[in-house]
DNA sequence: GCTTTAAAAAGTAACCT
DNA sequence: AGGTTACTTTTTAAAGC
């Protein structure tokens, strides 16, 4: 009986200690991606969650604060993209992925797709360009997705792309490169997502 | 007017067997032309046969894995000649060795574009994954019958998961006919 | 959970010319 | 800029770590 309580003690001085842990690394993502507090907040109830739902057995701590961190960067409107979080993280793209599918679909988050001008705000202010250029990527993005270009399409990419354009249509230009680099996806891929969204917006 | 379920076409027949009888797989790789056996990755060894094209896995207990083959028919064309090969090495194999079907994977055209991101919401977020940054397909898990498919922009589409042939087609028509009554095929 | 095998779908990426 | 190769997802059995 003393042994049970004894384990009970220790098992939930464990989960504590590993909590306390688990909301230092979230804070720590959190601080090197510059999200709001807000973020770590959304992140730390999600990761409380998870533990109280016993989703962390079989996996790592630093996984699902990693994941619990992604999920919430997106439930508040301002995703940092799997690559961007993987930068931070101590635990693989594919683990960090694989985990926040898990959680979602474990706390039943029922997480919409990402839209591509979430990321707008972030990756214009990190070029540089003016409110036109915000304003005229997010009409591409509109216009191009309606016309189905979007299904399937990574996020990330599309809104490279229409930065890219907007920037040509504005006279404001960046070069592929620089709007790849800030946006961490492959000029090739800004290339082939300019091409069909330059077309759908009737400007080639 | 072809319908979806007429464009079926089954891509993989992954089915397993067994001998009924302990190998000697180093042996066996020495033995069988072609064999590959990397005990130290995987316990099992490859053999692959050209017609019909398949890829088998053998193991020391004797049961097979075989994969890779286009129809239940070429599954069992290519056991055969792997359970020939067996017995023309004093490999003691049965008549006819059961052989079970494990899984389908097959392909399929709807026709018409899909909006994924519509469609996640239509299906149900909670039966759905749907991470474009991640995989560009729609990973839809099915539950009469008990299938996955995977649904993409062009309209293109794989079932996976069956172990009948008729699963495939009960599962396109299934997944048209929600599609339909949402709205969103073409 | 991982290791291996096959196959389709479409997107992205890395590498070479 | 283009082409090739290769990886992402799903499924499934096998034996063993």
């Amino acid at each position: 009986r003393l042994r049970k309580w004894q384990e009970r003690i220790r098992t939930k001085d464990a989960g504590e200690r590993n909590l306390q842990f688990a909301l230092s690394e979230m804070d720590r993502m959190a601080s090197a991606l510059g999200a709001p507090r807000s973020t770590r907040e959304v992140a730390s109830v999600l990761y409380r969650r998870a533990l109280n739902e016993d989703l962390i057995r079989g996996r790592s701590i630093e996984a699902v604060s990693t994941s619990c961190l992604y999920a919430a960067c997106r439930m508040e409107g301002i995703p940092r993209s799997l690559d961007e979080v993987t930068e931070v993280a101590r635990v693989p793209y594919k683990e960090i992925g694989r985990t926040y599918r898990y959680i979602a679909q474990e706390l039943k988050l029922e997480m919409q797709p990402v839209d591509p001008k979430e990321y707008v705000p972030r990756f214009a202010s990190e070029l540089g360009v003016s409110e036109e250029v915000k304003q005229k990527a997010n009409e591409i993005i509109d216009v191009s997705a309606e016309q189905g270009l979007l299904s399937g399409k990574s996020p990330t990419g599309f809104a490279a792309a229409a930065l890219y354009a907007a920037s040509l249509l504005c006279n404001e230009k960046k070069t592929q490169r620089e709007v790849a680099e800030v946006s961490q996806v492959t000029e090739v891929t800004i290339r082939n997502r300019y091409q069909e969204q330059i077309e759908a917006m009737g400007l080639y | 007017m072809t319908s979806p379920a007429d464009s079926i076409e089954i891509q993989n027949v992954v089915a397993s067997t067994g001998i009924g009888q302990e190998l000697d797989l180093e042996a066996l790789a020495d033995d069988l032309p072609g064999a590959d056996f990397n005990p130290d990755n995987f316990p099992g060894l490859v053999y692959r046969t050209q017609n019909p094209k398949a890829a088998a896995l053998i193991f020391r207990s004797g049961k097979i894995v075989c994969t890779g083959a286009k129809s239940i028919d070429d599954v069992h064309e290519a056991l055969d000649i792997i359970f020939d090969k067996l017995r023309g090495l004093s490999i003691p194999v049965e008549e006819d060795p059961e052989i079970t079907v494990q899984n389908i994977v097959s392909s399929a055209d709807l026709g018409h574009n899909l909006n994924l991101n519509a469609l996640a919401i239509g299906l149900g977020l909670e039966d759905v994954e749907y991470e474009p940054e991640q995989f560009p397909g729609l990973v839809y898990r099915m539950d009469e019958p008990e299938v996955v498919i995977l649904l993409f922009g062009s309209g293109k589409i794989v079932i996976t998961g069956g172990k009948q042939t008729d699963d495939a087609t009960t599962a396109v028509e299934q997944i048209v006919e929600r599609i339909e009554n949402l709205g969103l095929l073409g």
